[in-house]
DNA sequence: CGTTTTTGACCGGCGC
DNA sequence: GCGCCGGTCAAAAACG
């Protein structure tokens, strides 16, 4: 992990410029809890439609229409996004709201998700992907909020949330949803070679 | 001036 | 039906 620490410092060309961060995976963190959804994913045959960017875009005209918002989303909810509050167990929810929903029946797939914890100072890790800020959440619980980000390469649907633990806020949080369907724009040599073990050792 | 962030509004799902 | 909650949208602001 040595050379993951020294990979650190020289991202900076990206938004805000970050400074050296040593940093320290723990990939024991969340495996348990998506395991769900590799299960699910592998029987999927629309996967691939789920990261179709036509269907995307489509979505995006359609919303440009102020007048009809509602009956947008649902219908994006039915393509798209089926219930992703999966990860909740280990965002902190004391609630139990971040349960696993399913509904009985229901076919609806979930894009597979994969979280891991970072000791770092800053929240933001430069993992090579480059990424568009969509919106933020106060965390119930929590001090800090919950960062949700989109990759910004055309069609590439993955998405991820950032989040800073209230118990440890030395520990940052990142949440992958999805499969980058591009290869990776800023070649990390070491960042990148830890997330594809990382994918491999947890399948997603 | 194009891209990204900020931030309040909005939406669907869920529990009561 | 209502309120809460997590997630998303989108206009405006900020940034480079």
């Amino acid at each position: 992990m040595n050379s993951f620490t020294a990979s650190f410092p020289y991202n900076s060309s990206s938004s805000t410029s970050q400074t050296a961060v040593s940093s320290h995976l723990s990939l024991d963190a969340t495996n348990d809890d998506y395991s769900y959804d590799h299960a699910t994913y592998s029987n999927d045959d629309n996967y691939e439609q789920l990261e179709d960017d036509d269907h995307d875009q489509n979505l995006r005209l359609i919303r440009k229409n102020p007048n009809r918002r509602s009956g947008e989303q649902a219908l994006l909810d039915d393509h798209v996004s089926p219930t992703n509050s999966g990860l909740g167990n280990d965002l902190n929810s004391a609630s139990g709201s971040g349960t696993i929903h399913v509904k009985k029946g229901d076919k609806k797939i979930r894009k597979p998700k994969c979280a891991f914890q970072t000791r770092s100072q800053v929240d933001i890790l430069d993992d090579g992907y480059r990424w568009r800020k969509y919106g933020q959440k106060a965390v119930k619980n929590s001090k800090f909020p919950r960062s949700y980000y989109r990759c910004t390469y055309q069609g590439c649907n993955v998405k991820k949330q950032v989040q800073r633990l209230s118990k440890d806020e030395g520990v940052v949080l990142t949440t992958y949803e999805g499969t980058h369907s591009h290869p990776i724009e800023k070649p990390n040599d070491n960042f990148e070679h830890i997330l594809t073990q990382m994918q491999i050792y947890s399948s997603c």
